[in-house]
DNA sequence: GAGTCCATTTCGGGG
DNA sequence: CCCCGAAGTGGACTC
């Protein structure tokens, strides 16, 4: 049977349904009055209250109250579930190993219970994130300026990696650092660090043989806050305007298809 | 009514269930096979297949698919829900003013739908966070060594807020950084970022005063990396064990309520 | 497994 | 309203 539903089970037959449920890896849901604690990471306590539980076949376990988009409580997938009966009371039980977290759950009345094998084979696609705008700048240099050359992608310097690398026209290095949302302050300081790091660098190993190389600093990004726009200013940094891409790829390999 | 429950309705009697859901903004839960997109901050398609959709009294909107913790696509809180058919379908859109963003849900089969005034009025009640730390030390300075006397929180400088501010029984300066976990290398460069901060300021303003005045960097943490620990040493910075306090507020109210 | 960084981050607090 | 920063961040990817 792929599915099972209990409307206003008693605490046996609920806990029945679950145990069938974990066992057949189906998905949960369950409308239940509740009392939640957690130990783990942190350490949690929710009383009696009228919940959403969810938990999946990867282990998920959720716990949402009537409103937020983040459960009140959860574990994450790999989790184990338990369902136990104790003085006729049905508990639950998501346990993680590393870090040890654990969630229980004592059910005091449970108002709706199912599973379900659920049958969804599709995978979000996506489009408008910072890989998606370094992945055009990549392959559209001429978007940043006329005789742009990028030459690495996420290249490593001391305090992180800088998103691409390159020369322009003149044969200057550019660091560029991508946004795929409007930029602020902390984008700003995170090219000054770069800067520092790889002028550092340049003073050691290259200065000698290219006397007069510059190093020009980039922020992409859709649009610039003014307290960001102000620093950079200061620092000689420059902002060029990129909108992220918003083409799915499921768009693309439509064109792709048009050949065959 | 405070709740209605359809096993496998038709378009039309979804639709009517629904609407009278956001209508007495209960909490509404259906499964059902739908396809979805998502246009605002980025961009996102998600092809038919099985999903729970969630929707809270305060405008949240969530789809699940059977893995993960987040859902796949959703819409916070005061998001406006509306249903709609056409073509014989049942469509669901949740739509954002500021930033515009909007989710569309196409229903393809429904094989459950429920809502539910939801009665819960207890809040989590949580410890175990730096602010918790924060408290305890403020509370306690002996933690971090005799004689110290902590003066201000969340102190402004220039790159950030100091978490904690005070003097050792000598009348040097400490600047104290707590972490809740595991300190990594970003907290002690947080650290000596501020030193510099604070020294630059020092300089300026106290130096003349009090010339012999040392200032002391302090990482407050449960544990600390390998490498944060080098760096740490390297400048000079002190680390200071300390868990961050485990007992919920709520045992303390039993403890006050013993007075009544 | 641990480290690093992005995210439609979400969420809460302060100005 | 925006800005800022913590979070049991989650999740993907690299090493």
């Amino acid at each position: 049977m792929k599915y099972k539903i209990l409307e206003n089970p008693n605490y046996k037959e609920a806990y029945e349904l679950i145990e069938e449920g974990l066992v057949k890896k189906a998905t949960m849901l369950l409308f239940a009055c509740c009392k939640v604690s957690y130990e783990g990471r942190a350490l949690s306590e929710l009383d009696y209250g009228e919940r959403i539980i969810m938990i999946k076949p990867d282990g998920c376990f959720l716990i949402h109250q009537d409103n937020k988009v983040d459960p009140v409580n959860w574990q994450p997938p790999k989790s184990k579930t338990k369902a136990l009966i104790k003085d006729e009371t049905l508990y639950l039980e998501s346990h993680r190993r590393k870090p040890p977290e654990l969630l229980e759950v004592e059910v005091k009345k449970i108002h709706y219970a199912r599973y379900n094998l659920i049958e969804d084979y599709e995978e979000l696609e996506r489009a408008g994130y910072e890989k998606d705008m370094g992945d055009m700048i990549w392959d559209n240099p001429h978007i940043i300026e006329e005789g742009f050359r990028p030459t690495v992608r996420e290249y490593a310097t001391e305090h992180g990696f800088i998103d691409i690398l390159g020369k322009d026209a003149d044969g200057n290095l550019m660091v560029l650092e991508l946004k795929a949302r409007k930029a602020g302050i902390t984008a700003v300081k995170q090219i000054r660090r770069y800067l520092t790091d790889f002028e550092n660098r340049e003073n050691k190993e290259i200065r000698h043989e290219e006397e007069k190389q510059k190093v020009r600093g980039l922020l992409v990004a859709p649009s610039i806050g003014d307290d960001a726009l102000e620093l950079l200013e200061e620092e000689g940094i420059e902002f060029v305007s990129v909108e992220p891409p918003r083409e799915l790829k499921k768009d693309k390999k439509v064109t792709l298809d048009a050949f065959k």
